[in-house]
DNA sequence: CTGAAAGCGCTTACAG
DNA sequence: CTGAAAGCGCTTACAG
């Protein structure tokens, strides 16, 4: 391992001028410069992080926060790995690197305690499990944390535009002449409330065209699993059989209420038309492909690593970024008469 | 910021001997050991991770790397997450924090200059680009490494157990009554030999039931993806239109490979038998429901964090890990006669 | 523009 | 069992 001391000693100056050149901090002159940079490449020096993090108390490391709520079945989430991918792209250009964090960390060790002793600089919040006492100490701590997820107090959280979409949604329905449209919502939660703005904009389109909003049509499922879509579905179909279109806050409730319906005897499209949103891998599996909403993982990732950096650097503006999604429009919604 | 110091001023020993007894190293008596961790607890001391890590030449940090080769559909792909998961439970038990690498870092320095840069310990090579040589760099530094995914010469590869699954999952086919049976593999990558060791299994299977093997019902996919299966199946058909029932060697081609025979009017399973491999998500979301087999995601990455750590330790004994899969019967499987 | 010196918080021989 | 001292590789005032 080369030392800045190294370099020193074979260049001939001292190991102050050498910092001054490497961290390109100073004032040098250009012999000194080139002869010095020439030595560092020549020997393959590269500097020594913990060293440098120790004195610039910096440790240029964003910590991310991935919990796994439904850990019984293991489902890889259809979002959060082309988020983190993006994100990780983002902030690596920035100087960053990614530490993913862990509860398990050292048998034991909190979100913070892990936090504080790796010096992270920032987090990002991309999926928690909901209202984490440990997450809210983390923020309370006063470490820089952005939210791709949940709405958490006091911090800022990048969100898709979950009301505006739904509303564009369900007017496409309606544009294909649908008026008996029901709503498959997932749980309604204060901090994630995309079933609840999904329903707002699920409302908005049926006022806007002239059509009752009738809250029978809407069904609350347990989770955001299949299974759950599949037990929704057929409550409101046991309540609603006249319905010929159904919006669904997700792709996976989506899929599961389509599982439904073909078990009894209902044909998608042509009985019962349907919207998703997420747009998800199984979107594209179901049979018919799912018409859906996109979100745009790369802007959301861009959305967070730029508010994030912000706030590292002082600049930590409370705000609720909202990013836009893509309409995708594929086989599950049929054209009555 | 409370330091090693403050503590030897609080509790009138030197720092020395306030090291000892924090680091569980070296003798202290009883009273010195109670009043300074008493002394530690009251004061929230925290153990400087860049000063610690400076001396130990020891960061406690185990690199991943999960490239995203198919970046344009942004597909997440089915194993990876949940076995990261598990992995990093298993390692942050052990003291080590994860370092999600990244080929973006500081706009261009390589894998191996991060790990240099960041003093990593251990790699987890999960899912990197095809013959990357940059993990070939990687790999000849002689950093630790471990690999979930390609076979990489001279490191040790946690795969699971594709000839002897295969074999079983063909044998099903056979039991049930079928004797025209297809193969739709992946491609063949001797480094990535999924498609290679499944064919195996499919050949075995058959031999052992004293079914000819002919490769006219084997058709190679050129990806992983669902486009690909469909367009496999095109060719597989229209070569051997008599075939009762397809083993894939993953569960997308397996989807896409039954989206082809719907489209041309075959019902699955009636007409066509699918077996797939992976249990991904999506496997309970097309119909009908697939049978098939189940990486252990858990099981792997157990495996893997073992392993690691056993070469981080200097117990580098060049091993390939066989990992048992789960037989998963569902749906897509028909007795015939 | 350049260097000597002190410092960061921690660890490790080495004496006592 | 305990402490003074030197060291890790790097950075930062401070003189010159």
């Amino acid at each position: 391992m080369v030392t800045i001391s190294d370099l020193a000693k074979i260049t001939g100056y001292s190991v102050s001028t050498v910092t001054r050149v490497l961290s390109h901090n100073g004032a040098a002159n250009q012999e000194a410069e080139e002869r010095i940079l020439l030595a560092a490449r020549l020997t393959g020096y590269q500097s020594d992080t913990f060293s440098h993090a120790e004195q610039k108390r910096s440790s240029k490391l964003i910590g991310i926060i991935v919990e796994n709520e439904s850990r019984q079945n293991e489902m890889e989430h259809p979002l959060f790995g082309g988020i983190l991918d993006a994100f990780r792209d983002h902030v690596g250009k920035r100087g960053y690197d990614i530490l993913y964090l862990s509860k398990s960390f050292n048998s034991g060790m909190s979100y913070m305690e892990d936090c504080r002793y790796r010096n992270v600089e920032g987090i990002l919040i991309a999926n928690s499990v909901y209202d984490d006492p440990e997450v809210a100490d983390l923020v309370a701590s006063g470490i820089p944390c952005v939210s791709a997820a949940e709405f958490i107090p006091g911090i800022c959280t990048v969100v898709c535009e979950n009301t505006l979409s739904s509303k564009k949604g369900v007017a496409h329905l309606i544009a294909n002449g649908h008026t008996k449209i029901g709503y498959i919502a997932g749980p309604y939660q204060v901090r994630s409330p995309a079933a609840i703005e999904r329903g707002e904009g699920y409302k908005q389109a049926l006022k806007a065209a002239g059509i009752t909003y009738d809250t029978k049509r809407i069904e609350k499922a347990e989770q955001w699993e299949l299974d759950a879509g599949y037990a929704a579905c057929e409550k409101l179909f046991a309540r609603c059989p006249d319905l010929t279109a159904v919006f669904c806050a997700c792709d996976t409730l989506a899929v599961g209420a389509m599982q439904y319906l073909r078990k009894i005897g209902k044909r998608i499209p042509e009985d019962v038309s349907f919207v998703g949103f997420d747009d998800a891998l199984i979107s594209l599996c179901c049979h018919p492909s799912l018409t859906t909403f996109r979100q745009n993982r790369e802007k959301i990732a861009c959305a967070c690593a730029q508010k994030l950096i912000d706030v590292i650097n002082g600049n930590d503006e409370y705000e609720i970024v909202r990013v836009p999604v893509d309409f995708i429009e594929r086989d599950s919604v049929a054209r009555l008469n």
